[in-house]
Order: C-alpha cells, then sequence, then structure tokens
DNA sequence: CAATGAATTTAAATCGATTTAAATAACGCT
DNA sequence: AGCGTTATTTAAATCGATTTAAATTCATTG
C-alpha cells in the first residue's frame, strides 16, 4: 500500500491554527491574515497537499462529475463511427471546467432501469448526457423527464429537454440537392434499417430535396440496406438486376456507399461519369476510395463540445439558450459526385 | 430543481429505528431482527432508497471507481485507430465488478505533473490504468513508482509495475515471416515514425524474422514514413525513384500499406502477383481495398478487460498473476500477401 | 485606560453512510 | 424472581472538507 493521504487537518496541526482557517486561506478568503494565510500556502505546498474531493464533494452537494451513458444494446455507442469525436468534444470541455467524465453503461437489458436510476440517485454526478438507445425505451422517458439535469443526444418531443442533435434531414437534403444540381435526373437511394430513426430521417431528407426541385419520387429507385458495405454492394446489384435506370446513388452510410461502388465498377460503369455516388457520416476511408468519396460530415465533436457546455452551464446556474440545438451537416465533395454538369 | 435525496435517516425516522440499525439491516447483517430487517427494506424500496456513494465513499475511503488516463497529446488516444475497443473492453469489466469508470485526460503539457498529481490524490479513483504519452515523460515514472495501484499499457522495466502490452514485436515478427514463407525474397519495410516506441518494435521484430530465416537485413529496404496513408503512397515512390528491387512490402500500419498499394498499382505493379503486402492494426478499411488488405490484428479489447481486471483485482486485495501481461499479435491472412509461392 | 469597532480565528455543525462499543431487551433456566 | 446469556438496537465516532456563528485578538480613539 502506499502512504496516508495530507488532511487539513494535517496542515492546521503544523501551522498551530484550526482547519477552518486552513480551509478558508486556501480558498482566499480575505477574512483570513495575509501572513497566516501565506505561511498556510506554503505548508499545503511543502506537504503536496491535494484537497480530498470525495470529502468536499459530500458536503457541497455536488461531485463536479458528468456522467456519458448508453445503453449496452448490440448497436451500442462503441461501434458507431464517431463515438470517440463526440467523447473527444466531451473532454474537452470537462477538462476545461474542471469536471469529471464519467463513461457509463447500462449493464443488460433486464435491470437497464435500477441502472439508470442509481446513476440518477447515487450523486455520483451531477448530470448526464444520454446518448439514446436504438431501441424505444420508457426508462429514457423518465430520466429525461425527471427534471434530472440531462442533455439528450437526439431529438426530443415533450417537454423543454436540453438536447443536441445532427441534422439527419438536413444532410441527406444536402447531398440529393447537389447531386440534382450536378444535372442529375434519376438519384437512387440506398437506406440504413429503416427501423434506424437515422435511416427514416435521411430518407425524408431525399424526398424533400427532390420535391422542392420538381423531380419525381420513384419508391422503385429507394432500396433497404443494413449499413454494411456487403450490403451496400447488393443493393446495386439487385437494382441492375431489376434493370433500374438510374445516374446517381445516394447512400445512407460511407460503408454501403462503398460497396456500391464496387458493384457499379463491377459493372462497368463509371463513377463518377456514369452514375455520381454519395455517402454520410465521412470516414476516414471515404477519402482513401478511387474515386474518393463525396459524403455528409457530421461534426460529432462539436456535438460532444456542445452537449458538454449546456450540461455544464446548466450545473453551474448559467442560463443555457437554446434547449435544442442541431448541429448543420456539412458536404464535403470530393470526386465521387460528378465534377461538371453533363 | 428536483427532488431531494432519500437518506438512510429518513428511512430511519420512518421506521422508527436508529440509522444504524437501517444501515446494517440493508446490508444484510445477521445482527438485526429479521422482521426489522424486512419492514426496512420495504420502505427503502417505497421510498426509491439508493445510497449516496460520496457518504459511502468517504466513510470507506475508496471509490470503487477507477480512471482511465490519457495525456492529450497530439498524437493522443483520440487518434488511435482502436481506442474505442480499449475502452469498450474496459467499460465491460468495469460495469461487471459494479466499479465506475473515470475518463481523463492531462489539460496542457506544461502542468501535467500537477494533473497527474491531483488525479492521484484527491481519491476520485481508486487506481488508474494508464495510457503512455508518446513523449519520454518523467511524471509518468513518478506515477507508476508511487505505489499507488496503476496499470500501465505498455512495457515498463524497473520494479513489477502491473503492465499489459501489445506485442508490437511479435507482429512484425509474424508478418515477416509469413512474407518469407510465401517465398518473397526482398522484403521492404515501411515503418512509422521512429521516434514512436511502436515504430522501433516493429522494425525490430522485422529484422529479427529476416536474421533467423538467414536472410539478409538491407537498410535501403527501410524507409521511414509518418503512418498516414500519404507518406506510405511517397515511401514507394521513393523506393521506385530510387530504382530499388522487392518483391513484399511490410508496413508499419494499414494507412501507409493501403497508400502503398495505390502507389504500387500506379506504377503498374500487381499486388500480390508482382509485390506482396502487409499492414497492421487490421483496421477496418484493410477488408475493403482490392486486394482485401492482410494484415496484424491487436487484440485492444482484451488489453482493456485484462488491464480492468488486473486493476480491480489488486483494489479488492485479490493476488494478480503475472504481473506483466503481452498479448499476442494475430496474422489476419487475406488477399495481398499472395495465395501461393511463386 | 477603557471602550468601541474591526480584524482574525475557531468551535461546532454539516454532508450521508458505516462501524464499534455499549446499552437495552429478550430469553432460558434454576 | 433473579441471574446469566444471547439477541437487538443505538449512541457516538469517523471519513475530510466547508461554513456559520461565536469568540478572541487587535487597533484606534476619546
Amino acid at each position: 500500500m502506499h502512504k496516508n493521504h495530507v488532511t487539513l487537518k494535517d496542515i492546521a496541526r503544523i501551522a498551530g491554527v484550526s482547519t477552518a482557517t486552513v480551509s478558508l486561506a486556501l480558498a482566499g478568503d480575505p477574512r483570513v491574515n495575509v501572513k497566516t494565510r501565506r505561511q498556510v500556502e506554503e505548508i499545503a505546498r511543502r506537504l503536496k497537499y491535494v484537497p480530498n474531493e470525495i470529502g468536499r464533494s459530500l458536503r457541497a452537494r455536488k461531485a463536479e462529475t458528468i456522467a456519458l451513458i448508453f445503453p449496452n444494446t448490440p448497436h451500442n455507442a462503441f461501434s458507431h463511427p464517431y463515438f470517440v469525436q463526440l467523447l473527444e468534444g466531451i473532454t474537452e470541455v470537462v477538462v476545461r471546467h474542471s469536471f469529471h467524465l464519467l463513461v457509463s453503461t447500462s449493464p443488460t437489458e433486464s435491470d437497464e432501469a435500477a441502472s439508470y436510476d442509481k446513476i440518477l440517485r447515487n450523486r455520483r454526478a451531477d448530470g448526464i448526457i444520454l446518448w439514446p438507445s436504438s431501441i424505444k425505451d420508457d426508462n429514457i422517458g423518465r430520466i429525461v423527464e425527471s427534471g434530472f439535469p440531462v442533455v439528450y443526444l437526439g431529438k426530443w418531443h415533450r417537454g423543454d429537454v436540453l438536447t443536441v442533435e445532427r441534422d439527419d434531414f438536413g444532410g441527406a437534403y444536402m447531398a440529393t440537392e447537389h447531386l440534382i444540381r450536378k444535372g442529375r435526373k434519376r438519384i437512387a437511394h440506398i437506406t440504413g434499417p429503416l427501423d434506424f430513426q437515422v435511416s427514416i430521417e435521411r430518407l425524408e431528407g431525399y424526398k424533400k430535396a427532390l420535391l422542392d426541385r420538381g423531380m419525381p419520387y420513384d419508391p422503385d429507385l429507394v432500396v433497404e440496406a443494413d449499413f454494411t458495405m456487403e450490403s451496400g454492394h447488393d443493393a446495386i446489384v439487385r437494382m441492375q438486376k431489376a434493370g433500374l435506370e438510374y445516374d446517381a446513388v445516394f447512400a445512407g452510410n460511407d460503408r454501403m456507399a462503398i460497396g456500391a461502388m464496387k458493384a457499379l465498377q463491377s459493372f462497368g460503369r463509371r463513377i463518377p461519369e456514369d452514375v455520381a455516388v454519395v455517402g454520410c457520416d465521412n470516414i476516414e476511408m471515404a477519402t482513401m476510395t478511387i474515386p474518393a468519396l463525396t459524403t455528409i460530415h457530421q461534426p460529432m465533436r462539436e456535438i460532444g463540445t456542445i452537449a458538454a457546455e449546456k450540461l455544464i452551464r446548466t450545473l453551474t446556474g448559467q442560463p443555457v439558450e437554446p434547449k435544442q440545438t442541431v448541429v448543420p451537416a456539412e458536404l464535403v465533395v470530393r470526386e465521387s459526385c460528378g465534377g461538371e454538369d453533363r
């Protein structure tokens, strides 16, 4: 084991004053005599005193800690391509405010409710950032509306809950609009599984862009896949077999877009001359394909910083405006979408 | 704000007993009367009592929390391809033992020392998992040898510090050996920056494999790059310009390997017929190149679970054997390394 | 020098749970 | 009933820091 902790009491004993004086001195309270304060500071420095934050937290009734919570489902946060960037954004803000970050998953589905409750009530954290489960979940509702400080990463309808969300709809709209501007007339869309909200949002954005430009929406050109590269590949194969005509593909994520590109190339269709392709997510690999993939970038790091800022502002009693933030997506133009109109 | 916390005192008042009895009852202590215990449990359930862990921690002098710490350098953990998997492994174990995980970076270079010290002494965490800085760092030494419970993710020479490390040397050895077995005679090596330990390990593994098979080590075939795809590309260009002959390339990571593949293909060299390529890391993209990239997989998730297990065993007073663990790398054979000997 | 007010310091309570030693209650037995 | 046991319960201390109200010291002035 290692040596014991230096406490206020130790400093008080050595300085020959009370712990109250030491506490006030180290807090820079003007009530303590300058000479006394200097002496206390000196001793604290010499003993390498570091306040025990557990003791402090107990008294202050706050932990200066926020928690990032996500359910431990199969399609969980760990498999999200940009979880790390979210975490990086959160971390940056947390460190800047001298807060701590607790990372927490709910262990099993069954006692998920209990687990959330504990995190909410055991006072380890003062507030939480909630990464939504893909599954519809009443417990999340209960937490979000419990009044406990929460920032929800997604859309929340009832009440004025703090939220930060990606603009999946807007991103898809931008992607589709871009293809239209490039003169594409028949734009196919490969969706992710349609029981994911993100897939629905992107489909709607695609539809709206077509509508706004007076282009027909053809359900035959929409094929559902499952986010994997293989499924993107298969989607194109199916479309080819069905004899469909199209001059562009907007895919619901980059993996599917890359699979689609491979399939298109195997059918001898040139990208972007014959078919333009746009993806979503801006994963690293999108820069490395030939041609490099045009895609929609979702600024996850920024979502992290905004979420953490909102939560910490709430905890420190500062006003938070707006309650809901939609972080705009960005179109990243590369070679796969056609340089010039045809 | 939200309503106040239910405390032991509340339960005690309602049950008409002392807080001591409540505490003992909820802990299942046999000294309390079964009837009393039942009643206390019932009230606790009705009030949704959740113990305040801050209070408990203060008394118990432990936080049931471990911290994952990494320095906030430019080449930090967030940019490591497998940080997420490490985190996932750690999280799994932490949850299983009902511990908490604190994720922490040191804010700036300058007060890195102070920052470490704080985390060590402020009692927020009982022990730490330390992700090494790329930079040589005396503070890390101080922590590791302070006697504070630490698991170091890397090689540590002095003392019997707990460590878990990847086998960079062994992975490179396996990769090179595989190429030799495939009949390759002149194997080039594209290294990462040689001020990174990982680059040196992999270079040494490469050398050793050649040596063990009686093959000459030719320094001209070793070129330094910087882990990026572009630098891998440039490395091949330089080698071609220098008129070097080689029939295989072992790259210090997958990104450089992919860059190298592109460059090779642009020079009209076929993969794997003319040149075999092997990478390191097994990033997702390695499955998507044409041909798919043979590579070395480092089981980061397992490193995470082992590290967390070691730390928690230490904290709970269980023996930990062995102190040092080297997690073996795995060769993932795909198409880029030549199916048959020539 | 005493009185008044200002400057410092400190005793004690508090946060919430745990634990130990001591007190009280209940029980069995002669 | 009285005594020795055993079963339950509880008062009080503790963890470490903060904070308030009260106590003390110091300085100033009439």
